[in-house]
DNA sequence: TGGGAATGTTGATGTGGATCAAACCAATTC
DNA sequence: GAATTGGTTTGATCCACATCAACATTCCCA
């Protein structure tokens, strides 16, 4: 169904370039495992697939059948409603998973978008089923990945819900600052990969309103903008704008 | 840990009461069970507990042990910012589960308050995950409830990031009434369990903004309102509020 | 059973972020 | 290196919803 013109399929075996030698693993894999327990893992990712920016891993009503481990680069997730109007859900990055929309109806609910050229490991959904109830640390694994998912969520709708622009920008930077610090990267400098109206989409803004917002936490020396390139100069002084009164 | 005084513990076989014939099952537990299966499941389910309104039935950090499925009753649940803002991330009733946030970091990340006197069931976590292991349909059942809370948060965001109030607010409705359908009970006339003021912390709107869209919707024809009666008198009418045009 | 608290309605006014509009900038492409 | 394209910044204005305020209604439980 879902156009393989956009899948070069890879024998990852043949790569020797399995789960139990990926730099990932602590990341998208549970961790503490014997070497028995790592091969079967191994059996659980046949295929990697590159996605080039701008293509999709699955599009919403797709039919269900794999989740995918962002391997590299990064995603976006989006909702589109009747009348065009569509919303960015998440920003995926390594070791990050997308997919787990479908599992309930059997067909995705969103769009799985790469913001830039990317790799993912393709987990068929029924294999993972299977190993998970032979390997309890999968198991426990990846009901932790969906409760997390669950929880992240959560902050979202209290982001959206309750916050006003600038807190939203603040926790937006500090979450990526987070996210890029536990990946090994400087968690102080990096690099956008998504546009200024795609960062408004997720936090329920206008791309207008992102961008002065930029300004002003640049004036106040919070952060550097230079358009996607963000340092982030005061941490504290950002932390201090969540849940600060309106001035 | 969590008090045990809000707890009244039932013996559930005691009362003939297991999940093998509950009217819930097939809201909370998977179809097309062999007799052997349903026997199986019925060990997951050892308690239930009374839930007093304003009572919880699990705070914020508490350790989390097992997840519930609401009995009777009705729910809701919330997340509290360090300066004190609140925003309610969802409500429960009969056949929803609650306590699914709490698996990936072993401790509950909401509070899950009775919005009046209602019952859930205690299904030790532990106990679900092993169960799981050795019947698929109820693995894969369990797997679907997750990734629907994930798909319905996908909601409440599209809903939170992109709609205008009247939309959020028949958008409401219109779920509200189609779950009270599924339920057996009628879709076209319900009481709300809630306040003005959670329904708006729901939909990221203020109580007085809740109350006159209300009112709007009474003069429109599509509703009637008497305070926490709601009758939907134009549901088609309601439905294309979503996605329309601002005026 | 009455009185006070909680909840709900409605009006008047204010404002944060949206909208509209015009440059500006960086990266491709020809 | 000019032209095109996609993205970003900044200013002026507007409006949907918030805020503030007064009052009405319902719910409790003492």
């Amino acid at each position: 169904m879902s156009a393989p013109k956009l899948a070069k399929i890879i024998d990852i075996h043949a790569l020797k370039n399995a789960c139990s030698n990926c730099s990932l693993r602590e990341m998208c894999l549970p961790t503490g495992l014997s070497q028995d327990e790592i091969e079967k893992l191994d059996q659980m990712v046949y295929t990697r697939k590159r996605v080039k920016r701008g293509d999709s891993v699955y599009r919403s009503e797709e039919k269900f059948g794999s989740l995918y481990a962002v391997r590299s680069g990064f995603f976006k997730t989006t909702l589109v409603m009747e009348d065009g109007r569509d919303q960015v859900t998440g920003f995926q990055m390594a070791g990050d998973m997308l997919g787990m929309d479908g599992i309930g109806s059997d067909q995705h609910s969103c769009n799985a978008v790469a913001l830039e050229d990317s790799e993912v490991c393709v987990i068929p959904y029924a294999r993972l089923e299977e190993l998970s109830r032979e390997l309890y640390v999968l198991q426990q694994h990846f009901h932790k990945v969906m409760s997390r998912e669950i929880v992240r969520e959560h902050g979202v709708m209290l982001l959206l819900g309750s916050m006003r622009a600038e807190e939203r920008l603040a926790a937006f930077l500090l979450n990526l600052s987070q996210r890029f610090n536990s990946r090994g990267y400087s968690p102080s400098e990096f690099n956008l990969r998504m546009t200024r109206e795609e960062i408004g989409s997720y936090l329920g803004l206008k791309l207008e309103t992102v961008s002065r917002t930029f300004s002003k936490f640049q004036e106040d020396g919070l952060i550097g903008v230079q358009q996607k390139n963000i340092r982030i100069l005061d941490s504290e002084g950002l932390k201090s704008v969540l849940g600060r009164e309106p001035v």
